[in-house]
RNA sequence: GCCUGGGUAGCUCAGCUGGUAGAGCAGCGCAUUCGUAAUGCGCAGGUCAGGGGUUCGAGUCCCCUCCCAGGCUCCA
């Protein structure tokens, strides 16, 4: 008999050469049916796996992250076989499970490639597979006969090799490294009817185990990730416990679409990039630049609150601005190309705002009594953005960062970086942001400015602000720039999604090389601590945020339009035109829309444009002074509510920064 | 930048193996006057992304360029 320890400290004793699997019967049916593999003693394995005496084990479920990887990971199998037998002679790369779902590499013969159409036949054949319910027999190999096993397999034999050389797979990413054996000494394998593939395991006990997935998408990936290796075909696929989890993750995905900020902007009229304009490269309507003229607003009157001071700096500058401040040695590649000038002066778009401020700082001589100094811009930048990498309002070559530039004492600089979290939490908040996590990245070994003692003083206190929130708090450890640490917030949007919003960095950098310098209470020249910072990050991002957040129906105080007044019957124009007035006079952005269309037609076509309040006004309301309130997304009207009370309520909600209900 | 897939009316899309372009919505006009998510009829609208080639003939086949999408790489 053998004695195995449970999660929960119990104890179970088993006959001798028994497996997770039988640990999992005799604790309950249910277990049973839903385990996929186990761990043992914290390392994963299949459930077939004879447990040792004293092991502590643990049974891996289909329903939790673990279990779902399990899945994916076999799918992922399956996948790599099917290919195989519609394009013998295909090379097969590595195939983890990622979030959601996963992915297998391959070559195809004679540089064939995927097209979309052949993701059905091929998910036909893994079908023809699992229904065969092939059971997954695992195997061990020294390198000589793994090398072998592929002699006709160069990625695998790459793998393999890596594994021989114990080089610990620096280049290896955490997704291709699931797929290599543990030891230098050994790789496995798993093999099912005439399929072999180098991998760790576990894997479910057999393809019948398989089933509720789907084929998403063809891809181009680089071999291990590298630009300067080949490039691969990459079928990206998703799969689940059940077709009920299945199901609800690919309506996600729908739901993630029809959120998609480029579709609301093109509904709802907001903005868009015409192509003669270039990639990248938005124009906002007037609808949209009502909303970001709003954001814009209220982020000056938050700023003002707040201690900042303006200034509005140049889109263009010399080469020398950017020569000193050194962003011409490591990122022209990402700037626009310089405009050339007579005598070979040079002069560059401007990828970022802080040069321009340092001058504004350096225009004369500074007291500590003038610290900390802020600097606040909506500063427009221009990036060249690689062609690939555009994408909507979020990755775009030209946009307005909410900027701004801390100059302090290094003596002020907890306190400040304390206020500044404060004052980013707060502002995100009135945009209906709730729910965030920290990232703090630290000093990058070897390659950092700075002192040591300012390094450690930055960060501390960084994390002392991030943790005095109660906030969640990720490391980064050594992901700083190498001018000084980061503090990112996160946030997580309506349907789970997490973006990066606001960043702040410190910089020693920028201060050595502008040369600044305050007189302080000493009467000594000081270098200052720099702070950088944006809030929404970009305003162009931010926006298309709050566009997927909010599925476009934004909080009344942002929405273009506000409400609109709909008379029955045009001898209700003139009514509608006076309560509009009415509206309009408290400053309430409202339209019109007279009768020559029927009136459920309007309804439609202004509920569509997520208005907040569609007011429908006829015979009663004219007689009594009221007005029939339609509330966005709600079902049923509200007759006869006086027009004063409606107003009195909006007026509410705009203060309020809310919505007319919980938005969808 | 690289890979794959795309680009047909303002929008969403159809157009078989090459024979000279179509729908719905939107727009405009006329009629309709209506109480909470699509009134009817009519009209107009396209150098089929741009350029070159093959062909008697190209939206359709080939090449180049531009743009878009999904990835890869990148994101100070």
């Amino acid at each position: 008999m053998i004695t195995i320890r449970l999660p929960d400290g119990s104890t179970k004793e088993l006959e001798d050469g028994s497996t997770a699997l039988d640990l999992a019967t005799s604790i309950g049916r249910r277990l049973a049916k839903a385990a996929v593999a186990a761990t043992v003693d914290g390392a994963p394995v299949d459930l077939g796996t004879a447990l040792p005496d004293g092991a502590e084990v643990a049974v891996i479920t289909e329903d939790s992250e673990a279990g779902r990887a399990v899945l994916r990971h076999s799918t992922a199998h399956v996948l790599a076989q099917a290919v195989l037998e519609l394009w013998p002679g295909a090379h097969y790369a590595i195939g983890p499970s990622i979030a959601d779902g996963f992915y297998y590499d391959f070559e195809l013969p004679g540089g064939a490639t995927f097209s979309d159409d052949d993701l059905g036949r091929i998910e036909e054949k893994m079908r023809v597979v699992m229904a065969a319910d092939q059971g997954f027999v695992r195997e061990e190999h020294s390198i000589e006969e793994g090398l072998a096993l592929f002699s006709d397999q160069p990625f695998k034999r790459e793998i393999i090799e890596g594994v021989a050389n114990a080089s610990p797979d620096a280049e290896l990413s955490a997704e291709a490294a699931a797929d290599i054996a543990p030891d230098a000494s050994a790789v496995s394998t798993y093999r099912n009817d005439g399929f072999v593939d180098l991998c760790r395991g576990p894997h479910v006990a057999s393809t019948g185990r398989l089933g509720h997935f789907r084929l998403l998408r063809v891809a181009g990936a680089y071999w291990r990730g590298d630009e300067h290796r080949p490039q691969l075909q990459r079928i990206y696929g998703t799969a689940w416990e059940s077709d009920k989890a299945l199901a609800e993750h690919l309506h996600r995905l729908e739901e993630a679409e029809r959120r998609d900020h480029r579709r609301i902007g093109a509904e709802l009229d907001l903005f868009s990039f015409p192509t003669e304009i270039g990639s990248g490269l938005a124009v906002f309507h007037p609808k949209g630049a009502t909303i970001r003229m709003l954001m814009e607003q209220y982020s000056r009157e938050r700023h003002i609150e707040g201690g900042y001071d303006f200034a509005y700096t140049p889109h263009i500058t010399k080469s020398e601005l950017f020569e000193i401040s050194g962003h011409l040695d490591w990122f022209a590649e990402s700037m626009y190309p310089p405009m050339e000038l007579e005598e070979g002066q040079r002069y560059y778009l401007k990828p970022m705002n802080c040069p321009f401020h340092i001058l504004v700082f350096r225009s004369s001589q500074r007291s500590y009594r003038e610290l900390p100094m802020r600097l606040f811009e909506f500063g427009t930048v221009y990036r060249y953005e690689k062609s690939g990498v555009v994408h909507g309002l979020t990755r775009v070559r030209g946009m307005t960062q909410d900027d701004a530039h801390i100059f302090c004492t290094r003596q002020q600089m907890g306190e400040e970086l304390g206020a500044l979290l404060t004052f980013v939490l707060d502002l995100l908040r009135d945009f209906g942001l709730a729910d965030f996590y920290l990232e703090l990245s630290t000093r990058p070994p070897g390659k950092a400015v700075g002192t040591e003692e300012e390094w450690d003083e930055a960060t501390e206190a960084l994390r002392a602000v991030a943790e005095g929130r109660g906030l969640e708090l990720v490391m980064d450890e050594g992901g700083g720039a190498f001018y000084g640490p980061k503090i990112s917030v996160q946030a997580r949007d309506a349907i789970g999604r997490h973006w990066q919003v606001s960043t702040i960095q410190l910089d020693f950098q920028l201060p050595q090389r502008f040369g600044l310098e305050y007189v302080g209470a000493d009467n000594a020249r000081h270098q200052p601590v720099m702070i950088h910072r944006a809030l929404f990050g970009s305003v162009e991002r931010f926006f298309a945020i709050l566009l997927e957040h909010y599925a476009g129906a934004l909080p009344t105080w942002l929405m273009p339009v506000q409400v609109v007044v709909l008379p029955v019957r045009d001898d209700h124009n003139d009514y509608a035109h006076g309560a509009a007035a009415r509206l309009a006079a408290a400053s309430v952005r409202v339209e019109v829309d007279v009768a020559d269309e029927p009136l459920n037609a309007r309804i439609r076509r202004w509920k569509l444009q997520k208005v907040p309040y569609i007011l429908v006004v006829g015979d009663d309301d004219v007689a009594a002074g009221t007005v029939g309130v339609n509330a966005r997304s709600s079902e049923r009207a509200v007759r006869d509510v006086a027009l004063d009370d409606f107003l009195a309520s909006l007026s509410v909600e705009i203060d309020t920064k809310g919505s007319p209900e919980p938005h969808e």
